[in-house]
DNA sequence: CCAAAAGTGTTGTGAGTACACCCATGC
DNA sequence: GCATGGGTGTACTCACAACACTTTTGG
């Protein structure tokens, strides 16, 4: 059998990617939906997607529907996993490989994502969404309070210099349930990944909240040498 | 935009399934894979893989693709990831979703597999594989030890009636470590989810071991009530 | 009787959890 | 001066880890 006779004749399939694409603002987790464009279910909401390209990986794929559809880029972005019912698209066979990607919400994200039609909705707001989009939701959500758990994945949702209290409140959102405000700093703080500022955070107390920021090549280092991160 | 107009002229995809598929026997992890029938890399060891058909879910395929080429089907499965990178694979542009297995190897299970062409070969012995199965391997492995850590699917690779030394032994498998013999007997009777049987076991000792259940009903029924499976 | 594997308890330690008051500051 | 959120220390509990001897029985 020739390498040309034994590709031929096999089915092909159109193979999409979406994305979960989660932010935190306002003390929030927000997802970024979009209503969709095209039938069927025009107008109804939905997860970022598209279609992978010839010639394309399916990482490059998930890397360029976000930005096109969002202007959103140079994120941390992981496979999710792929959604690969007969049924799943009511317009055609779609198998689809879901990604989920975390982001800091700036102002410049967001102008860049309303001028493409896309919105941010706290977690609690989501309302039906096209296909198993929800299904992939509840997944990625999953997913991620499971990476969260052992990685330090909750910084890429946050802006460089953060505050304590806004990072223990970035995990209450996470693990949905309230976390000890002294536990919860002597624990973080303890692996020593966290560097100090001068400069405090006045934003949402009189007394204002030390700024701190999330050392990655300490942290490296430290995980060579066998610290495990836990929150 | 017609629905037609949307799907049309999209590119499609060879989308594969590969299978991942682990077996327990004489104490040790094993692998189940064949020899390659067709070009390119004919000949070469690879894991159990085939093409997705039309108005087939990638789930059904990964089953039958798996019991098409060894014979073996009603085993646990579950999907791990997929792999889409363009050069992948070395013959044509093609998308491969990666599934793992855990089966009981028996020898039933055994000649069919045999009949069919396929090996189980010792984790510390597994050849270099095409492609990126080797990746997949590593992943599988990976994915294998999270899941066991907090999910009772160690039993899925042992026989209905097991010993607790046989079941300690496939976690020290799993984990590449070894476990306290004591300590492990304490922490997986606490949970109280084990049948202890009349039968010993004395194919491996003289004074041979008890044999156990493990009692999925009253598992399920604890899992209900907080209990949290963990070894 | 002895080799070989099965089975059995106790103790120390470290991590997790619960918990209440003072501090700094803008208004 | 007071309301608001930021910051700090201790004590208890429990799960984990370390560890050595007795039991059974086929040969």
């Amino acid at each position: 059998m020739s390498p040309a006779s034994f590709y031929a004749n096999v089915p092909r399939h159109l193979v999409a990617v979406d994305c979960i694409i989660f932010g935190f603002e306002d003390g929030k987790l927000k997802l970024l939906i979009i209503k969709r464009k095209v039938d069927p279910m025009e107008g109804a909401w939905s997860l970022v997607g598209g279609f992978v390209q010839e010639g394309e990986s399916t990482d490059n794929a998930a890397i360029r529907v976000l930005r096109q559809t969002t202007g959103i880029q140079d994120i941390y972005m992981d496979q999710l996993q792929s959604y690969g019912d007969t049924d799943r698209d009511t317009g055609a066979r779609v198998i689809s490989i879901a990604y989920y990607a975390l982001i800091r919400i700036s102002e410049h994200d967001r102008l860049l994502a309303n001028a493409h039609g896309a919105h941010w909705l706290s977690l609690h707001q989501i309302p039906e969404l096209i296909f198993d989009h929800n299904k992939m939701l509840n997944d990625a959500m999953a997913r991620l309070r499971d990476q969260a758990h052992f990685h330090p994945i909750g910084f890429e949702l946050l802006p460089e210099k953060f505050t304590l209290p806004q990072l223990r409140n970035l995990y209450e959102e996470i693990y949905q349930r309230p976390l000890d405000k002294r536990n919860f700093r002597k624990k973080i703080l303890a692996m020593d990944i966290l560097e100090k500022l001068e400069e405090k955070d006045k934003s949402s107390s009189k007394k204002g909240a030390h700024l701190y920021r999330f050392d990655r090549l300490k942290y490296d280092a430290l995980t060579q040498h066998g610290l495990v991160f836990e929150i």
